[in-house]
RNA sequence: GGGCCUUUAGCUCAGUUGGUUAGAGCGCGCCUCUGAUAAGGGCGAGGUCUCAGGUCCGAGUCCUGAAAGGCCCA
């Protein structure tokens, strides 16, 4: 049973308080915030429990310095629900709360503040003022995010939180940066890196994923004349004509076919050559005619004329290499060597040993020694080097070109690839390894383990560690000026060593840690300076399991506890971000994965599918929403509107709908149960012996498998599986356990069935407020102050402490679940009959026949009878029987069954069954016996559940049928019936008059009525009825004046004026 | 260009190892129930299950290809 033992209660007067129908969600759910505030009910649910299994969650830092949205609280409710169910379940959870704070989002937001559109702007102003700035706005918001995790119910520990910028925290990722330089995983190199000129900083490849767009390129095919041969050239296509100063090669596939070409109408004598295939594309429908053709490996170490000549070349260059990555999709099959500007030809100018050209500057603009073009930012000169190329006859043609190419997603500015220093990670040399610790993970939803983030793995390439910014963790990497000898700093204690001088107090940022030099150990002549150097703030979140604890300087215990997580949860946007920058960190210093399972959520789009978006302009206000619909509404939206890991839309509306049919729904249940059991002065354990009836025993057989299914979800973090069986359970509470069960609460006599009726609903709501504590906290506080803590004061303060409901499993009946289903359906069906005859509900029948499709359900009809006499507002319930009776039957072959047992020979078993006698076939099955068909020469036996039958009536009854079950409708209306129709017509109006005349439920009334001939016959033929039904102590039929509530009403041809007053 | 995901009613979503006539909620129209209800019940309108092939006795479901949208990577 799952009624908590609450022990006896003795307190007679100690009863529920009065719960209105309406329910004004937004002060509920504060006054819930004020309980647990004055309780503490939080720091009990975490603090209290140290002794307890420890269960690890990790919080993803999000940045303060931005308002927060409704994607934040989308992160945050689903962060929250696991560690309230495993507290539930008696675990300690630790919920540390953590701030990200540095970086280039919080630098843009300064520099926007000053005005500022240029690094040497910072240099000007001063780093450690900017840096005092930065570590300001990096809180700006924090009180926005303190009051919408507060308001939304989200626990997090904000109090202990850590905070990525604290000396403690970098001191850390020292440590951990140390580790990996101790295993020389940690190196610097020269590598094209995606660059914004105007922020000055190569980008992190999650970075640049940010900001690709569509853009319109020039698009020009440029002819590189050879040395050898006359008027010859190759044809070279390129969209980025400024790297063109910079080119040193011609790279050609090995093996695709290559022609040389010249014009067919003799208009010209020049020869191109291109390949084969793209000869079309290019000429278009000007007519060429192939000298002759060749593979790209013969084209090798053709030599050409340089375009431009402004950098002595070092090396030789300028002829035609072969590269596997050239492709004929587009172009000329030819492709321009720029190594420089780009990753592959980087990669063909080490193998071929080719110069490396830099032509431009850190700001993308090109050095003095390009002088036609110098000091101009590389892009703007496209149209310059273009027209050059024009005027010496070098340009072919030229056109414009769409294509998507990336942008720096916070300034907008075309990044360029560039070769430049900086360092790295070598995350390559453990590729395998993460994959394999990749395996140890649980990912939800499961696609992405071995999907988006193995493929990422899979591609794993060094990790760009390097930032040339300002306000980040400085790289602890020192280097001699004179022998150049590198040394990583893992402490705080070791530089004040080697520095000579106690550091402990050093604010650990950019400028002061610069200002740390110190003569080199080994050569004894040079001074050791910081590499300029700051590290990806991606670095800095993915070393929270080590530096939140400032491991391993302090805290080892606690570190050792809380590692690897047992849950972490954030949108599928992080998949190349923390969830990389976890495993990795752990993977090259720990060798073992972060965390063991991980949810990862779907995008949030508007309600109209759009990606949410300040440009857009349909960003939604967190506040707006939970200020109308409340917390728990938000909440229960976002678990139940779609899987966790797809996207979902979001509208205030789509909340709105929530509260209305789920909220509401169990609140009114809720009312509903705290009105009747103050009437009634009921309390849990009382004397009476409960005596359960048919629908008790299955709520209760549907409520312990609800408890089972939601348990077994959240155990394999599914939220869907969480939460929407809840929500099917409510409904059927309220509209059909409840519904079906509302005259056991009314009836005077507290007997055992009453008991039972109060018993299994008082069950069903402190059961519900356990399993929605996790997903709507604040509803499920309300429940269980009101039903369990204010008739147990000896209860636990909350519902947040109290333990998880352990299902019964004697209680489960699965059948029955299944029978009251088909209850269900033949209460339907018997509406839709009743629907079909134009005869109201209200107006009794004499008899309802129901068919079934096989004997195991005819069952069933008798058992649940009172329910469906009273549900259709019939005297009788009966089966239609074969015998006698006006129906026919149809026959139904179930594809399922036999389909499985015969396979293709069912097509024929089939149409052997719908060639046997009907009516006769039917009955055999309808009585369990089996038929018999012959195909083929052999003979089946057809069992009564591989064949459905299907009944119709002939005549006489109003019928409604759906499948084989049909409900068919006496619609004769004898007088009898007829003037109990009247009477409950007269009943349903006393009652309206009560209810509005404001009288209390439980008023006894003086009834006076005058009406028409055959509704007063009615009346008096049913008088007893009426008074039991309406409280009245008298009724008569009278014309009085006095101080009576009245109303006049007609129906049914009938008039009818009725006067009450509350009786003394 | 590559990877992953999504595509079922106007909207939001279910749809089990392939199996009856593809379901629910919202919205709309009509009817109805109610001394818990802001709700509930019934009926109706609303579907080329994105498209094209294939496998199979049978495909929303499996296979191949394509399209559109999203995210990620180039």
């Amino acid at each position: 049973m799952l009624v908590p033992d609450l022990g006896r209660v003795f307190c007679w007067r100690s009863m529920f308080n009065a719960v209105s129908p309406k329910l004004n969600v937004k002060v509920l759910e504060e006054g819930i915030l004020r309980f647990w505030k004055m309780n503490e009910v939080f720091e009990k649910s975490s603090k209290e429990r140290k002794d307890r299994p420890p269960y690890v969650f990790f919080e993803g830092p999000p940045t303060a310095n931005g308002k927060p949205g409704i994607h934040h609280v989308l992160a945050r409710v689903f962060k929250d629900m696991f560690p309230r169910y495993k507290t539930m379940n008696g675990f300690y959870v630790d919920r540390r709360g953590g701030w990200d704070t540095h970086g280039l989002p919080v630098e843009i937001e300064v520099e926007k503040k000053l005005g500022f559109n240029n690094k040497s702007q910072i240099e000007t102003y001063g780093v450690e003022k900017f840096n005092a700035l930065c570590k300001e706005s990096a809180f700006e918001r924090i009180q926005d995010w303190e009051r919408l995790t507060e308001r939304i119910g989200y626990w997090v520990d904000l109090d202990r939180a850590y905070v990525t910028y604290r000396n403690e925290y970098i001191e850390s990722v020292w440590w951990l940066l140390k580790s990996i330089w101790d295993k020389d995983l940690l190196y610097q190199g020269f590598k094209v890196v995606p660059y914004c000129p105007r922020c000055g900083t190569p980008l992190s490849d999650h970075e640049v994923a940010q900001g690709y767009r569509e853009t319109e390129d020039p698009s020009v095919f440029v002819r590189f004349p050879l040395v050898d041969e006359e008027e010859t050239y190759l044809l070279v296509w390129t969209t980025t004509p400024w790297t063109l100063p910079g080119n040193v090669a011609v790279a050609a596939h090995p093996e695709v076919e290559y022609a040389m070409v010249s014009r067919a109408d003799g208009l010209s004598s020049e020869r191109l050559i291109l390949a084969k295939d793209l000869i079309g594309a290019v000429f278009g429908d000007t007519p060429v005619k192939i000298l002759k053709t060749m593979k790209g490996r013969a084209l090798k170490g053709k030599r050409y004329a340089p375009l431009f000549t402004f950098l002595p070349s070092d090396k030789p260059a300028h002829y035609v290499v072969n590269a596997e990555y050239v492709t004929t999709g587009d172009g000329t099959g030819l492709v321009h060597i720029a190594p420089a500007f780009g990753a592959d030809d980087m990669a063909v100018a080490k193998e071929y040993d080719l110069p490396v050209l830099m032509t431009i500057n850190d700001e993308g603009k090109f050095i003095k020694e390009v002088s036609p073009w110098a000091g101009v930012f590389v892009k703007d000169a496209d149209p310059g080097i273009t027209e050059d190329l024009d005027q010496r006859g070098l340009l072919f043609k030229a056109s414009r070109y769409t294509h998507t190419y990336p942008f720096c997603w916070r300034c907008n500015t075309p990044l360029l690839y560039f070769a430049r220093p900086t360092w790295f990670i070598r995350t390559s040399r453990i590729k395998e390894r993460l994959v394999q610790l990749n395996q140890e993970i649980n990912w939800v939803p499961e696609h992405i383990k071995n999907g988006r983030f193995g493929n990422w793995l899979e591609n794993n390439i060094d990790w760009a560690l390097g930032r040339d910014r300002y306000w980040g963790t400085p790289l602890p990497v020192w280097e001699c000026s004179h022998c150049h000898k590198q040394t990583c700093v893992g402490s705080v204690a070791e530089l004040s060593a080697l520095a000579g001088r106690d550091l402990s107090k050093m604010d650990l940022h950019r400028p002061f840690i610069d200002g740390v030099q110190f003569t080199c150990p080994e050569c004894g002549q040079g001074t050791m300076r910081r590499v300029k150097e700051l590290i990806d703030v991606w670095f800095d979140s993915g070393a929270m399991p080590v530096a939140q604890w400032h491991y391993p300087f302090e805290n080892v215990e606690e570190f050792k506890q809380q590692f690897p997580a047992d849950f972490i949860c954030e949108a599928v946007d992080q998949t190349r971000g923390w969830f990389y920058s976890l495993l990795a960190i752990s993977g090259l210093v720990f060798d073992s994965i972060s965390y063991k399972n991980v949810v990862c959520l779907g995008l949030i789009l508007d309600g109209e599918g759009q990606k949410m978006s300040k440009s857009r302009g349909n960003v939604v206000d967190p506040w707006e929403v939970i200020n109308q619909h409340g917390a728990d509404a938000v909440r229960w939206y976002l678990y139940t509107s779609s899987p966790s890991g797809n996207e979902r839309r979001f509208s205030s509306d789509l909340v709105g709908e929530v509260l209305r049919t789920f909220s509401l729904t169990l609140w009114n249940t809720y009312s509903f149960f705290v009105t009747y059991a103050n009437l009634d002065k009921w309390q849990p354990d009382m004397d009476v012996i409960p005596q359960y009836s048919p629908m008790d025993y299955w709520l209760l057989s549907s409520l312990n498998a609800l408890v089972r299914d939601v348990t077994a979800a959240y155990e394999a973090y599914d939220v869907l599986g969480a939460t929407r069986p809840i929500e099917a359970f409510v409904d059927q509470l309220s509209n059909w356990y409840l519904r079906r069960s509302r005259r056991r609460f009314w009836k005077s006599e507290s007997d055992g069935d009453k008991a039972a009726a109060y018993e299994v609903l008082y069950s069903a709501l402190t059961t519900l407020a356990s399993l929605l504590a996790p997903t709507m906290p604040f509803m499920a506080e309300e429940l269980y102050q009101n039903l369990v803590r204010s008739v147990n004061k000896d209860a636990p303060v909350s519902v947040h402490l109290i333990e998880w409901p352990k299902v019964d499993p004697e209680h489960i009946n699965e059948k029955l679940n299944r029978d009251m289903a088909l209850v269900m359906r033949l209460a339907s069906l018997g509406h839709a009959a009743r629907n079909k005859s134009n005869i109201k509900v209200r107006q009794p029948l004499a008899e309802v026949a129901f068919a079934v499709g096989s004997a195991e359900d005819a069952e069933l009809v008798e058992r649940f009878k009172d329910v469906l006499l009273e549900e259709l507002n019939v005297k009788s319930v009966r089966l239609l029987s074969g015998a006698g009776e006006a129906v026919d039957y149809r026959i139904n072959p179930l594809p399922k069954q036999l389909g499985q047992k015969y396979k293709n020979l069912f097509p024929q078993i089939r149409k052997a069954i719908l060639e046997l006698p009907v009516q006769e076939s039917a009955q055999k099955l309808l009585d369990g016996i089996n038929l018999v068909v012959q195909v083929e020469g052999k003979y089946y036996e057809i069992q009564p559940d591989e064949v459905e039958v299907h009944t119709s009536a002939r005549e006489g009854l109003e019928v409604a049928s759906d499948g084989p079950y049909l409900a068919a409708l006496d619609i004769h209306l004898t007088q009898d019936l007829v003037y109990e129709g009247l009477a409950r017509e007269f009943i349903r109006r006393v009652q309206t008059l009560r209810k509005d005349g404001g009288l209390d439920i439980a008023d006894r009334i003086r009834l006076h009525y005058s009406a028409t001939p055959l509704l007063t016959e009615a009346v008096l033929n049913s008088a007893e009825m009426i008074k039991t039904e309406t409280l009245a102590v008298e009724l008569a039929n009278l014309d009085e004046a006095g101080t009576w509530i009245t109303a006049s009403d007609s129906f049914d041809n009938e008039q009818l004026t009725l006067r009450i007053q509350k009786a003394k």
